[in-house]
DNA sequence: CTGAAAGCGCTTACAG
DNA sequence: CTGAAAGCGCTTACAG
């Protein structure tokens, strides 16, 4: 910049003002300061301009694995909303490790992006403290952020689960299995008491060999499924409590279509779920639309809107396909 | 900074060595300069650091669409390798618009990325000169750049289609469809290109109406399908030129199941693939080891490597799962 | 309409 | 082992 004023003949500001497209120059200066920027292939550099105006315009997302077909719709939903407000998206993927989630976290915060929007793998976000009161706005969304009060959005998890297992058990299905996610992750605790509640108000017992809870890794729902279909009281439907789960399900039951049939309802819808035979019930949640409540909520406090934090819940939706159709053998 | 300064009654520099972890100063100081920072919530601000060092120890990616199911892995591996190299990752979708990606582009570079890694969406890359020229590592990903030199990382599109045309006539088929992208897009047309190849190489015909090239929009495709097995030289297998297509095709196929089946191979792998009825042949690519080359050709880069630009085509390989192997009516 | 000075919050290069 | 000064490349607040 100090080149171009040089060459141009005229005060760094007014090169800034050039740059900037403030008014108060000449068409003569401007067009001398233009000739320079071109000449010597100027391009303002954002990072000095940050550190002097605070603001950094961009904003960080923090998931647990950008590949994961449920959470790229987030993503991409939270970066059309930063788009329309001129700012930028850094992301990274936790993997489910706490450490790696503050990592991210922090390391965000010392760019200093104006705010976060976070999918924890974490159940302690006190760590956010400090950087909350130095004014960078948080919210969460998918899961609830641990002992701190922010902004959260989430999917009804309970309802939507409960809805899911009362229409197994509509179906005539009196054993029902559910297979989850690690209990420590809310979203698989909530879907679990989803169930329970199901099983509650139709006056249902839970035998405990039909709840397992654990790792998606295809092995351990092969295993807990096998136990579940094999076992002293063999479940006739089965409630998976997410979107991997679910795929594992649908292979294992193929593999066993000899048998007699099992009912399937899965939580998360995905693509091409209408084209297995049969077609897979699911218990849908809208992932975009997270992130486009998030990433708006978000904004709204960056614009200064400072009431107390809010938790928004959004509901889920079953969508009959077929395979949570299947009747009790 | 200067605030811990002053509290701990030490100079700037130490507690800028405290807070870097450098070596020279006595477990005392060290320890007042701590209670100084934790006392006052200080965090080292990334972007006067930025700043005064020079890296920004981050890089962007520029793709087409964050939730597009090939895109989200290439991301993912792009942000494993970043990350194993202590950078942070920006990323945008450029939604197939030339103008969008330029921005996008730019907007990195204001930031003074260390490096991009580019799908491109345009076809003209010569903006990208002066950013290159001021030290912006540079790296194209699954499309080659236009009109400029660059590394560039691609899937053997021409041989990929090709192989996968010539497993059609080898089950028997001679009249063969093929629905692309659109045909600006590189790896579009190279994929016809292997179409054709395929097609000569048995010393087929090509009828016109078996080509369709456009958007990937459910109505063009089904449109253009239904073109190819009504029209008057009616085809009797499809080749799917990309993942969407594919999808298209299969939902066709399957509400056409009373007439006379109709083989399919389609580009790219993808999810469940191998769960449809039947199973579906694909040409797959792997879209993360795409993105961990580009991204490690990126590094080296950026590490000094400075040989000439270098082009990687990855190979791509047949899975045959049925839906390929269906004989002609 | 234009520009000189100060400052954003760090690190670098140097001196003690 | 420690710190004062200069500077990274901009913008802000002000004066002319």
């Amino acid at each position: 910049m100090k080149d171009v004023a040089a060459r141009a003949g005229v005060g760094l500001k007014t090169v800034s003002r050039v740059v900037n497209g403030e008014a108060g120059v000449t068409p003569d200066t401007e067009q001398r300061v233009r000739e320079a920027i071109l000449a010597l292939g100027f391009r303002r550099n954002d990072s000095a301009r940050i550190l002097r105006k605070g603001r950094t315009s961009s904003i960080g997302l923090v998931l647990e694995d950008l590949a994961d077909p449920f959470y790229a719709p987030l993503s991409r939903a939270v970066e059309e909303v930063a788009r329309a407000h001129g700012t930028l998206l850094i992301n990274g993927s936790s993997a489910e490790e706490p450490a790696r989630e503050q990592e991210l976290v922090l390391a965000f915060c010392a760019r200093r992006v104006d705010g976060l929007v976070i999918i924890p793998a974490s159940d302690d976000h006190r760590y956010l403290e400090p950087e909350i009161a130095a004014g960078i706005a948080t919210v969460f969304v998918d899961r609830p952020a641990g002992r701190i009060d922010v902004d959260t959005v989430l999917s009804d998890s309970h309802g939507g689960a409960r809805d899911g297992v009362a229409h197994l058990i509509a179906q005539g299905h009196r054993r029902i299995g559910f297979v989850g996610d690690h209990p420590q992750i809310h979203t698989a605790a909530e879907r679990l008491r989803g169930y329970r509640t199901a099983m509650t108000e139709a006056s249902l017992p839970v035998h405990g060999s039909w709840v397992s809870m654990g790792s998606t890794d295809p092995e351990r729902v092969r295993t807990a499924i096998g136990a579940m279909l094999d076992g002293p009281e063999p479940v006739t439907a089965l409630f998976a409590g997410n979107n991997r789960v679910t795929v594992t399900a649908v292979r294992m039951l193929r593999e066993r279509a000899r048998s007699a049939p099992v009912a399937l309802v899965g939580f998360d819808d995905f693509e091409l779920a209408d084209l297995l035979s049969p077609g897979i019930t699911v218990v849908a949640q809208d992932p975009a639309e997270l992130g486009r409540t998030a990433a708006e909520t978000l904004f709204r406090r960056l614009e200064g809107v400072h009431d107390a934090p809010k938790r928004v819940e959004l509901p889920t939706r079953l969508i009959v396909r077929g395979s949570g159709e299947v009747p009790p053998a």
